[in-house]
RNA sequence: GAUCUAGUAGCUCAGUCGGUAGAGCAAUACACUUUUAAUGUAUGGGUCCUGGGUUCGAGUCCCAGCUGGAUCACCA
């Protein structure tokens, strides 16, 4: 019910199809043997090839005018025009193809499969000429229409284009459909991905697969999504790192493993926020996080290669070069760099002292570590544009580095910062089981005082320590994150397909059923609808005489003359 | 969680001072054999997000709620 005007012709086109023997949603195969992309591309130089083709897609426009039409249809890999001419469709005496299914009972967004050869019109445009057509899919529901036109350089246009988030974001098959720019995007990000995989591969690094639901959260500071296992009766989570599993691969031998892992954190949300999210995260024995800074800038800077043939990437208004070498600062000398201010030596006070002076707002709770952090957010990341590698944080930050081989209250740890964000985090692993027991006990610590997002201490974890963990370089790299600068999105929910989003609420209505249980009869709802009730609430809300009236007369309006009017008696039978 | 902002036809959007709800595209009908944001003529299409309030009268003003978006906070 409550089916718009569009909807419901399509319904009815949907039933004439059938009445005309075709079915609207036929179980057997369409053989397609080219694409629209390769039409293009091909047709101009291999004009023998392209005599008897084949494709499907979905109708996106159509120009009918008397006994010859144009339509584009659309595939995966763009669009083509498409010429249907009636005799040419109808040979003989019945034109019923043309004139009724082609010109009628088809609408923009049904998918139909057509055979013909591909020539090219007076306007110089590429086309097929049908020579036959089959439907594949009836679309009951109206596609946003959204126009294309090119400019003077060749760039495609839209007009009214389908733009609100909301709806973009909730029915991401339309937006898939109509905005090609979104499936581009999605195309770059899996290349992005396979990118990745096939460089780590080529490192002879081993892909695994770690779980998901774990019982003890780690490798990360953030609240987590808790659930319960029934059949063992307790509690699990999952993950907001994979962290300490893939170490644990590398206490047991594998000299480099990395796993694509969704990560999960219960936090707030925003344009650089989804509660699940990707990684890749990275562990190489034997090395150490210099080496994994010169990783980092060979891979990212192949993927930008794959992804787009250049090393430079356009990022709202800026450039962004992935060229190595990258900068590299110590979290020092970029505060330094940036405000002029040498904090390497100062303690906790002068810090303080310090923040006060940049006016980098600050709580009493904060420590040396968090102070410096607070800094460096406030101060330079902001600058930070262009790929830059920022070394050595504090070690209260960081309970899983390595501490620094020179520099103490350090660790070993990098962040490449691009577009003003952290696209990767890095250390020299700790591996040390004495010290890491430590760390996690100060995290207990921290989390006693309140902090929800303090560690927890992983005994199995540090068992697996305790047996000897090589020397190791550990990765991650944010996807989401990384996809938005190579994709030139502003927001995350521009790279995932599906964002997480509230639950949308249908407007309450009756049904017909409803309605037909308390004797209303199902001729008088267009009515009814029409003057605004649309519940049976609404309606055994309003007075017997009151309906008595506003009926007819809306039915005259309406100028519904088969349909009989209630009587009074009839309709404080409704109301009963 | 806070602040700002938005929700009107299938889509994109207008709606003046509070007084009968509008346009373009899409749809329907007719015309048209190479159009291309096809064109021309005509027609239909609305829970103005929901609920309250003020008012003779609310799409419009006020309050509350729902769902987005932006910024901030939290967080990579």
């Amino acid at each position: 019910m409550q089916l718009s005007e569009q909807e419901l012709i399509r319904r009815q086109s949907l039933r004439e199809l059938i009445k005309l023997g075709i079915n609207p949603y036929p179980a057997e195969l369409f053989e397609v043997n080219t694409s629209a992309l390769d039409i293009h591309t091909h047709y101009p130089n291999q004009k023998i090839d392209y005599k008897d083709v084949s494709i499907a897609g979905r109708i996106m426009s159509r120009r009918v005018m008397g006994n010859a039409s144009f339509a584009e249809l659309q595939d995966e890999t763009g669009r083509i025009q498409v010429y249907f001419r009636r005799d040419d469709i109808c040979p003989g005496e019945d034109k019923t193809l043309y004139n009724t299914v082609f010109k009628k009972l088809l609408d923009i967004g049904d998918i139909i499969g057509v055979k013909g050869y591909v020539f090219t019109t007076q306007t110089g445009e590429i086309s097929i000429h049908v020579t036959s057509f089959k439907v594949l899919s009836k679309s009951l529901k109206p596609l946003p229409v959204v126009k294309e036109t090119k400019d003077e350089q060749g760039n495609v246009v839209l007009h009214d284009a389908f733009t609100d988030p909301e709806q973009r974001y909730r029915q991401r098959y339309v937006d898939l459909v109509v905005n090609p720019h979104v499936r581009d995007a999605f195309i770059k990000r899996t290349k992005l991905v396979n990118s990745m995989r096939e460089y780590l591969n080529n490192k002879g690094y081993l892909e695994v697969e770690t779980p998901i639901l774990q019982p003890l959260y780690g490798g990360a500071a953030a609240r987590p999504f808790k659930t319960h296992h029934n059949t063992l009766d307790m509690t699990l989570y999952l993950r907001i790192a994979n962290e300490l599993y893939l170490k644990r691969l590398i206490v047991g031998g594998f000299n480099g493993v990395y796993e694509f892992s969704k990560d999960f954190r219960n936090e707030g949300m925003s344009r650089f926020h989804n509660p699940e999210f990707t990684q890749v995260e990275l562990y190489v024995a034997y090395k150490d996080y210099y080496w994994m800074m010169d990783l980092v800038e060979e891979m990212i800077e192949k993927v930008a290669i794959d992804l787009h043939g250049i090393t430079e990437v356009k990022v709202g208004e800026h450039v962004i070069d992935f060229k190595r070498p990258w900068k590299r600062f110590t979290m020092y000398e970029a505060i330094q760099h940036f405000t002029g201010i040498d904090i390497s030596e100062m303690d906790e006070a002068a810090l303080r002292e310090t923040c006060k002076k940049l006016q980098v707002p600050v709580d009493n709770t904060m420590g040396k570590g968090k102070l410096i952090d607070q800094v460096f957010g406030e101060k330079c990341e902001p600058n930070l544009v262009q790929p830059t590698f920022i070394t050595d944080y504090p070690l209260e930050m960081s309970p899983l580095a390595k501490k620094h081989r020179s520099k103490p209250g350090l660790v070993e740890r990098f962040e490449a910062i691009c577009n003003r964000k952290e696209i990767c985090n890095s250390f020299s692993e700790l591996n040390d089981p004495l010290d890491q027991r430590e760390r996690f006990e100060e995290q207990l610590e921290l989390g006693k005082r309140g902090d929800e997002e303090a560690m927890t201490l992983d005994e199995d974890f540090l068992r697996a320590l305790e047996y000897g963990m090589p020397p190791t370089a550990g990765l991650g790299i944010g996807i989401d994150r990384l996809s938005m600068v190579m994709t030139n999105s502003p927001s995350i929910q521009d790279v995932i397909f599906f964002p997480q989003m509230k639950p949308e609420k249908q407007a309450e209505v009756s049904t017909e059923a409803d309605f037909a249980a308390i004797g209303v009869r199902a001729e008088l709802l267009p009515i009814l609808q029409k003057l605004g009730i649309h519940t049976v609430e609404q309606l055994k809300g309003i007075k017997a005489t009151k309906l008595f009236n506003d009926i007819p007369g809306m039915r005259k309006k309406l100028k519904l003359d088969a349909v009989q009017n209630p009587t009074l008696q009839e309709i404080e039978g409704w109301l009963k």
